[in-house]
DNA sequence: GCGCAAAAGTGATATACATCACACAGTTCC
DNA sequence: GGAACTGTGTGATGTATATCACTTTTGCGC
């Protein structure tokens, strides 16, 4: 039998109201909104759906959303001088995605987004965002915690690449996220790392 | 002539009053707060003076506050189990420090915070940061926006980090923070780089 | 000013990783 | 089923950096 390594791992029965009380659920966590809050802050996202390989944001071009995924694995990238490409984060169900330094500065992007595989999302403008944490006070407290979650992560990852060689940073990635082993391709996973894809393929063997 | 290289860069007349005035400056680059609203976000800080030297954060103990710096320098650092130490931020006046990980999530600190200079600081417990942000909704805004800064400048540097070689790194830091040059021993420049202190003295030859 | 401690520089050697080159396996598409 | 492309494994070699050991310089308390 064909094993389909890189599955899509896609339902195409996927729709805005699974993607709404995924989001609802999401929020839930760290926010109090009532029902209809809630309705008016998901009134402002966009349901979109996208291809593997598809681009969401493009170095050099404008920024204007961020996104929410609801199923399916995008990746947020640098390209260097060299051609040579960084992953700064896989984001999976319920995580979010965007060059935040374009998008807050109305900047052009330096960050690029795409998709690794068939992705639904729930897309929000920077103006949008802006508007709703004025308009609900939870709203401005959930993206605060988002946040401050997003740089306690960074931070770790900092450290861990100052301390850690490339097996321990490997091992600590594939505890964290089991799923990227077969859904993403060993590439990708060196380009997070930040090692060669040949140095990464030689951990297996010692 | 001696010349006092880690000088202290210390202003004993320093005190409670300009230390408001520099963070009403700062909140108001980001929040507008009345003069009242204010008096009273500032009424929960408490002005503290440390020497060089004194550890503010200790790893392992308990982390009630965070702090924001008014005169003087400090790090915030990781020692590993080979003992050696890592720097994850010097905290310039402006700045802000703490173990952001502990402090939110009431967990113990991983992370120490001590003054490389004489240090005057306003702190700002998790309690009160918390009610304030309740409280006032420009004060959850301030915090979200200064988060947001130190999100993006943790995953700016740890892309940094993968793709430039110590000397551009340390060039980097060095046009970003003029400052830190004579301020700080060059073996603490080396544990924010991540290198060695040899390979770090080693640049200047080459 | 003297003496100790901390900081900084330097040489020799070891090592993790990058890079280049190539083989081959798996997937996609006609 | 075969061609083309993408992804993966592996050997040989080069290089940046760590580590260890030692010396020199600087800062600072007495």
């Amino acid at each position: 039998m064909r094993f389909r390594k890189f599955s899509l791992n896609f339902n195409p029965e996927f729709n805005s109201m699974q993607a709404k009380e995924i989001l609802k659920q999401h929020i839930a966590k760290s926010a109090l909104l009532t029902d209809p809050e809630f309705d008016y802050f998901f009134s402002h996202f966009k349901f979109q759906s996208y291809t593997k390989g598809q681009t969401i944001i493009t170095e050099g071009g404008k920024v204007e959303c961020e996104y929410f995924v609801v199923e399916g694995c995008l990746k947020s990238f640098y390209i260097n001088d060299d051609m040579k490409m960084f992953i700064l984060q896989f984001a999976m169900p319920t995580w979010w995605a965007s060059d935040y330094n374009a998008l807050y500065s109305r900047e052009k992007a330096m960050i690029s987004v795409d998709c690794i595989t068939n992705a639904e999302v729930l897309s929000l403008s920077n103006a949008d965002r802006e508007k709703l944490c004025r308009e609900i006070h939870q709203v401005e407290h959930f993206f605060r915690w988002r946040t401050n979650k997003g740089y306690v992560a960074a931070q770790r990852r900092l450290l861990s690449h100052m301390n850690n060689d490339t097996k321990k940073r490997y091992e600590e990635l594939m505890l964290q996220y089991p799923a990227l082993y077969n859904m993403v391709p060993k590439h990708l996973i060196a380009a997070y790392l930040g090692v060669s894809r040949e140095t990464l393929s030689r951990l297996h063997s010692s």
